[in-house]
DNA sequence: GTAGGGTGGTTAAGCGCTTAATGGATCACG
DNA sequence: CGTGATCCATTAAGCGCTTAACCACCCTAC
């Protein structure tokens, strides 16, 4: 093949068509007869004919492209292995389409939202996927302004907004409930930033299950998802009056971020101290002791969240698609209390 | 601002103008006069212009958009941070022009070659970014057969292709030296597979350099990058004739997984077996005990990459630039060797 | 024999932008 | 006072594709 891109009207030619013709055949609709279609088709594509994606967009409106714009710090992206298990998923439903990605990694939130509005200015995608829901969030606001098809990955807050979501409600209270057989009592949950929606929930899902099960002296603090946030509450949690006996942390990075702080404070995971992660990855099996982890589909999430995307831009209602729930694999971090 | 979408006939009515006019003003170009330019730009962006990028790029022949594709497992790819800080870096050098990235990540070579293939036929990059490069790599033949511009993220292998790279080999001699300096004569390099040709840079470098510092004992094993590669390989290094006392690895994630397989088998680190990885990461912080790493200027690569790649579509002659150097990072897992 | 109804095509307009070619003023100059 | 330049703007073609409108032809039915 010549670095040359054929157009259909190359096609047209060589077929003795018009380029209407072509184009009719190429997208399989009615109107050119099956061996004139078949004798189209054979000359598209042994001349390698690809459609211009500019062209295309140009006439029927359509980018045939998703957008995802992450807004976090790069100091925390590059180790949360989160992302890119999310990429990974969403690539797997968009192979084999004529959907691309367009990707865009931020640090403030004035920038995610200028990037949504100049891709939807410019034309260059069909619809975005919105992770990290905060109260009241602008993007929510701009979509709609903009009729822009949007799909959250998270919680079903917004009422008409399509989602998919993951019980992490059933999950938390998973984790509360066997750490409590296990006979922790208090119990510290490590979250992540307030503004986030889902953290909200899993406090608030935290909260309802402590006091469902009796525990008086569960609590809430917060860090940012980094290391060194993780590290500085940890050790601030630990060393205060009464410390507890059993953490549970918001993503996974933190959890082993604690396990080193522990560590340095002489205390044994999990004879002393029990550790719960959540997002599990390589990294929750690679150190030692390996962490107790919720597992969630994450890759499932953006497959999911693409397919409903798709459909959403294609028309389709919108739905709150739900993923499989959660699952709490147990490892080395948890043990009874000590006695 | 409504969901209307202006366009340059939207602004030439209300400027009173051609749309010829338009475009020269919002172009910056000779043929209007200044005050003319000056009312027009005022009501383009009281209108909330953008321009569409799918009719310029099929009027001018410009995507405005760089791709990137990623070949690896996706089990590999969600633990490595690498990925996500090359990420980082590219979209620094992108932010405020007008390219975007496109992203593709794929588990197999075909798949590949396909994705540039179609990107190109499509129109929808101007250029892209290869890693990755392995012996006889099919894209540098597919890239110059489709007068694609790429730019390598690696070492200048091929002569006429642009490329950005870092000095790995002057890295590997100074971790070699520096564990011989701490008194290690057995070394054991856990590369990468062999067919990249980083690896294989490395691997001679090491090679070169263990020559030259006189060790008799040191070689190289390989592995795939993923942790339980790495556990097995690293176990059967360990409990084989004459162990070695240090270890090097070609990613953090091995090094890691490393750790664990030095714990289950009584060794410990680093006062038995000294551990060093490649690429530093939160990963090697966050592990007890922390480990020694090379940090290579990785968000400085993909930027360098993005410029350099920009200035080659631009028509720029194809450089080969280099990046700062690697650094060693001593932290906790190098001591000397037991006596 | 002609009205009516499919087939299997062609024509041409249009998507939003760039840009070479063109043209009308205005101005300086011999 | 004609004659180039110079400046500023318009015209129109074209990028590659889709699609509504149209048309020529053959076949059936009454």
């Amino acid at each position: 093949m010549v670095a040359k891109r054929p157009t259909i009207s190359d096609i047209a030619k060589a077929a003795g068509v018009s380029t209407g013709a072509v184009s009719y055949a190429l997208n399989n609709r009615p109107g050119v007869s099956e061996p004139t279609r078949r004798r189209i088709m054979e000359i598209a594509d042994r001349l390698g004919w690809v459609p211009s994606s500019a062209a295309r967009s140009l006439s029927d409106g359509r980018a045939n492209a998703i957008g995802l714009v992450v807004d976090r710090p790069a100091r925390v992206i590059g180790v949360e292995p989160y992302f890119m298990q999310l990429i990974s998923g969403i690539q797997g439903a968009l192979a084999g389409g004529p959907t691309s990605l367009l990707l865009q990694v931020t640090d403030n939130a004035e920038a995610e939202l200028a990037a949504y509005r100049r891709w939807w200015g410019e034309r260059r995608v069909d619809g975005v996927l919105l992770v990290d829901l905060v109260q009241n969030d602008p993007r929510v606001e701009l979509v709609r302004e903009l009729r822009l098809p949007a799909v959250v990955l998270g919680e079903p807050v917004v009422p008409d907004l399509p989602c998919v979501w993951t019980d992490d409600e059933m999950a938390v209270a998973e984790v509360l409930e066997y750490l409590v057989a296990l006979g922790h009592r208090r119990v510290v949950r490590v979250a992540g930033p307030t503004k986030f929606v889902h953290t909200q929930t899993r406090s608030r899902a935290f909260t309802e299950a402590a006091a469902r099960l009796g525990l008086t002296e569960a609590r809430v603090v917060h860090a940012d998802y980094s290391d060194e946030a993780a590290a500085r509450v940890t050790r601030r949690v630990l060393t205060g009056g009464t410390p507890p006996t059993a953490l549970v942390f918001d993503n996974d990075v933190m959890a082993v971020s604690a396990l080193g702080v522990a560590h340095e404070l002489g205390l044994t995971v999990p004879d002393q101290l029990s550790l719960v992660a959540w997002d599990d990855s390589a990294l929750c099996r690679l150190v030692r002791p390996a962490l107790s982890a919720v597992r969630r589909p994450i890759a499932e999430r953006g497959a999911a969240a693409v397919r409903l995307l798709l459909d959403v831009i294609g028309g389709a209602p919108a739905e709150q698609v739900k993923t499989s729930d959660p699952e709490l694999v147990p490892r080395s971090s948890t043990a009874h209390p000590p006695a």
